[in-house]
Parts: C-alpha cells; sequence; structure tokens
DNA sequence: GTCTATAGTCGGATAGAC
DNA sequence: GTCTATCCGACTATAGAC
C-alpha cells in the first residue's frame, strides 16, 4: 500500500480501481462476514493475489475502499447541503441524500466495516476518519442555516452533527436486519414538521 | 435447538447457560468476524462441539444468546423507566442504563450481532425482534412520561422511540471503533438540557 | 452429555513463472 | 503487473468412543 505510483503505471490504476470497486459491492452483498480475498476477486472478476500486491492485505483494501467511497460522497453532499438556506431546507435535502446512500449502499458498506474494524487500534480510527469529515460537513451545514438563532445554542451543532451521524448508521444496521420494518420516509417526514415547528419558534 | 428439554437434565442447562455467556464474551471481545465456535469455547472453557450438540450451529447459538441479553435488560430497564415520572427524569434514567450497558458490552454485542446478520431472511429478523420489545418499552415511556402534553404530537412517541433505539446502535458502533473521541457524558448533559427546555415550553 | 478425532471447506498470504 | 500453484492455519460440522 501507498507506493506513490511510480509511474503513473495505467494498467496498475486501472486494477486498483476495480479492487476498491468489488470490495465495496461485496462488502454490501456479502457483509463484512463474507467478505473475503476470494469473494471480493470473484465479484470483480479478477485474480485474488492481487488484492495483496495491491493493497497487502484485505483489511487494507476495506480502508482504501471505505475511504474513496467517503471522499466522494462528501463531495456530493456537500455540494447539496451548500444549497439549504433554512432548517426545512436541510431536512429536505437531507432526505434526497439519503435516498442517494440507500441506491449505492453506501451505508450499509459504512456500517459494515465499521462492524469489522470494532476493536482494531489500526483499523478502527482510520475509519472513524472517514466518517468525521461527514460529521463536519453536517455540523457546518446546521451552524450556518441557525446562525442567526441564539436560542439553539441548547445543544451545540457540534453534537448534534455526530448525533446525526451516529443515528443514520443506526437506521441503516437496523434497515439491513429486516427490510420490511424499516421507515425512514416517515422519519423524514416528522423531522421535517419539527423543523417548522423550530423555525417558527426561533424567529417569529 | 429447541429440544424443550426432556427431563430438565441439570448439567446441561448449566452447559447452555456456559455457551450463552461465552458466545456473548465473545462477541465484545472478538467482533462477529472473530466469533466461531473455536473461539466460544476457547472463551468458555469447554468443547467446542459442545455448541453444535446444544444449538445446532454458531449462527442460532449467537441468535440465543442474543435473545438472553435482551430479555435480561429488557425487565432492568423496564423496573428503572417505570419509576421517570418527568422528561427530565427520563434522561437521567437513561444516563444510568447507558452506563450499565456499556459496562456490560450490551450494545457492542448488539450491534456486532445485527452487522453479522445483516442481508440474512433467518436471522435479520430474529434479531431485529429482540430490539423491538426495548424500543417499544421506549415509546410507552416517553408517552407516559409526555401524557398531557398535546402539542408533542409533532413527532410521534414510536417514531421517538425507534430513533432513540437506531442512536445509540449508532453511538456504539462509533465508540467500538475508536474508544478515545466518543463522548455520551457530553450528550447527556444535552439531552438534560433540552429536556428541561422541552418541559418549560410545554406546561408553564 | 461430553469427549476425541477427523473430514472437508475456505481462509490469508506468498513464491515463482510468465 | 498478473497469473498459477500452493502452504498451512482456521473453520463448521459430524461420527463415534466414553
Amino acid at each position: 500500500m501507498a507506493k506513490a505510483k511510480r509511474r503513473s503505471s495505467s494498467a496498475g490504476e486501472a486494477t486498483r480501481a476495480k479492487i476498491l470497486e468489488a470490495t465495496l459491492a461485496t462488502l454490501a452483498s456479502e457483509g463484512i462476514v463474507g467478505t473475503s480475498a476470494r469473494a471480493i476477486a470473484t465479484a470483480g472478476d479478477f485474480n485474488q493475489a492481487l488484492i495483496f500486491y495491491h493493497f497487502g492485505s484485505v483489511d487494507d483494501a476495506i480502508i482504501a475502499a471505505v475511504d474513496r467511497m467517503s471522499e466522494a460522497r462528501m463531495e456530493r453532499h456537500r455540494a447539496a447541503l451548500d444549497e439549504a438556506a433554512t432548517l426545512v431546507d436541510l431536512v429536505r435535502v437531507a432526505r434526497e441524500l439519503h435516498c442517494d446512500d440507500q441506491a449505492n449502499d453506501n451505508m450499509t458498506v459504512l456500517t459494515q466495516a465499521f462492524a469489522g474494524a470494532a476493536g482494531d487500534p489500526v483499523m478502527g480510527p482510520k475509519l472513524y476518519a472517514s466518517l468525521e469529515a461527514w460529521s463536519s460537513l453536517v455540523t457546518d451545514s446546521i451552524r450556518r442555516v441557525l446562525a442567526d438563532a441564539p436560542a439553539a445554542a441548547i445543544v451545540p451543532a457540534e453534537l448534534l452533527g455526530q448525533s446525526i451521524s451516529a443515528l443514520f448508521l443506526g437506521i441503516e444496521l437496523l434497515a439491513d436486519l429486516d427490510r420490511e420494518r424499516a421507515n425512514t420516509d416517515q422519519l423524514f417526514d416528522s423531522l421535517e414538521g419539527a423543523a417548522v415547528a423550530v423555525e417558527q419558534m426561533l424567529k417569529p
């Protein structure tokens, strides 16, 4: 891992990308328990040994894959959240982004990778960092939208950002257990209602 | 599995209990990826084959263990939550219960088992059920405490109960990634502050 | 009910040919 | 960079002695 590509070998880069893609797909479809080098290689239709050549270990491939996904996700979310001017806007944008995330299995990948890295002193902090950036983004969005509302300081924006991150991880963990019973539409409806109420309360 | 104990063999029951205990301990210390029949047997100092004799498979042992833990947890939580008369009470009790849960690795066990069962059509719903009971308990507590506050209907109590369940699962997933950075004390401080604010708003 | 032993599979990881 | 072949440890699960 981390070779700083000597001559930017195009074949190598393409393979690396294929491996990362297949790693994400395997995490989503087989879960962390089923994500072996062999399973990843089958999903991406390449040789199992390539994972070790390019990333050194399955764990490092997972870290790289989650990192890649998180960065791409961040950019899209940042662009969308920057458009939101009010609290209600924010909730509406959040609903759309959550739909995207579900369609792409982004949160499933995160929960599975996180569960697999639990207690691991090396892998854990690395994966934590990939969510922390997103958490900060949410914090910033809340701060911006509530800038002129002093009463909103009852709950610090940073804590809100972290809690929202945790909430969506938990929601995904439950949704992947039993797709039937998960109901995020209802949650966003209520969030929107609450946002309206808070706005009326803060600046009447 | 499910033998309805022919003659209530005391040795058998003791062994079953030992296996369940060791299964929980292994889930907490090794995570779902490291929870194999061998690891469980080592943790509990018994023969690996006993797991298959008593439960049929490792997965079924995990289901039984989580079920057992959830029931014991429910009883303790129900007793404590019934004492809470106000919203602020509720938050204070919740903080204590959360400390207990962390000391006993209850939530770590849940997140790990849930992650392992993700996408499994048999295991998933069974494990989901063990949290659903707790979720209902929280819903009931909130309803009871806010009974005479019509304005609280902005967010349905049931949805609040489910969201709180999800939130704590997510918090644990993050906490197990990086113990250093998790900060639930701060969260409960803010929750208590918010509870005070809500109470003053609802019945002045 | 509990043990030993083992079959058979799958896993991470590497050596070496190409 | 990629492939084949392989080592070897760990896994689930069962058969059969006790």
